[in-house]
DNA sequence: CCATGTTCATTTCAAATGAAATGATTGTCA
DNA sequence: TGACAATCATTTCATTTGAAATGAACATGG
């Protein structure tokens, strides 16, 4: 199934050679690094918020009075990222923790009204930054580029890893 | 599976919220860790390979005497990064390691004999796993979306990071 | 030829990471 | 009820990471 690339082969493997710069994997990581660097630079000295904390913050967008698993399981971090990065919120005042009294074991995450401000700021500020990338696509990219995606997650694994 | 999972409690700023679920930097982050542990899933325990040494490997496959600046600013990688992952690979044999002697300050990387056989290896395995994932997609997709990941790679920055 | 600056690869060191251990709570079933 | 398993958040600890420091080799300009 696989035609021969360039038959300039070097010395090494020639008819096994992978193609690199085109290899998904690769190529997706490649991306995700560029992405998930160029915005962080938009945000990361203004706000003193890092990675992690600034998934946790949007998370909690969307979603309120919910738990570190809730997290964990949704956004691709494992349960010590989650737990530091709330951690670090809770300490700056944007993230209240409370215990889930339904099931003690639990937590109920929400966002303080700074943090509510603050996510309302880092989310504008993203969502200028993506504007700003699909403005070079061609109209549509976007849905399809998500509909890839799903269908490529959907490939790899019926269900998602749970660090466990 | 317990009552308390869905409270259906998104009475956070529905205006300001952000769609993480389709917003870019977020789904492109989440799709090469999903890719990269499955992959790395079929070859790390069976081979001892770290993704680190991954890459640097394939990428001997394509260019052979090659200085680990040659790698770091191809491949998604910091300096250190490349240095560790080549000292392993050397140690292990699958690597040879010679001063360039018209430049004594670079490297000269090289695949060795079973080096080479690994390489391949591992190829075809990436290679296989990455047709059985496209095989779930649109005939034409890989193109499709190669195009995409370059057009937004090259809206993200004119020049490509170096870390240093 | 020296002096100064640049470019490499490597090492150092503090911080981030995550697998496994811990402690606390809830669920199950005899 | 009570023992035992399961689940949750947190902590521990060894490893990984990468920015900056280091040391070596080259480049350039005097």
């Amino acid at each position: 199934m696989t035609d021969s690339k360039s038959m300039k082969a070097q010395q090494a493997g020639e008819d096994t050679a992978l193609a690199l710069d085109a290899f998904l994997p690769y190529r997706a990581a490649r991306l995700a690094t560029a992405l998930s660097r160029a915005l962080a630079a938009q945000y990361e000295q203004r706000y003193d918020i890092s990675v992690a904390e600034w998934r946790v913050l949007v998370h909690l967008t969307q979603q309120t009075e919910i738990s570190v698993r809730d997290i964990f399981t949704r956004v691709d971090m494992d349960r010590a990222r989650v737990t530091r990065a709330v951690q670090r919120l809770v300490a700056r005042g944007y993230v209240s923790k409370l215990v889930n009294q339904d099931d003690r074991r639990l937590v109920k995450l929400a966002l303080t009204t700074s943090g509510t401000a603050l996510a309302s700021e880092l989310s504008s500020l993203a969502a200028g930054f993506e504007a700003e990338i699909m403005a070079a696509l061609p109209d549509g990219s976007r849905n399809q580029l998500m509909a890839q995606f799903d269908s490529i997650e959907a490939a790899i694994s019926p269900s998602r890893p749970d660090s466990g």
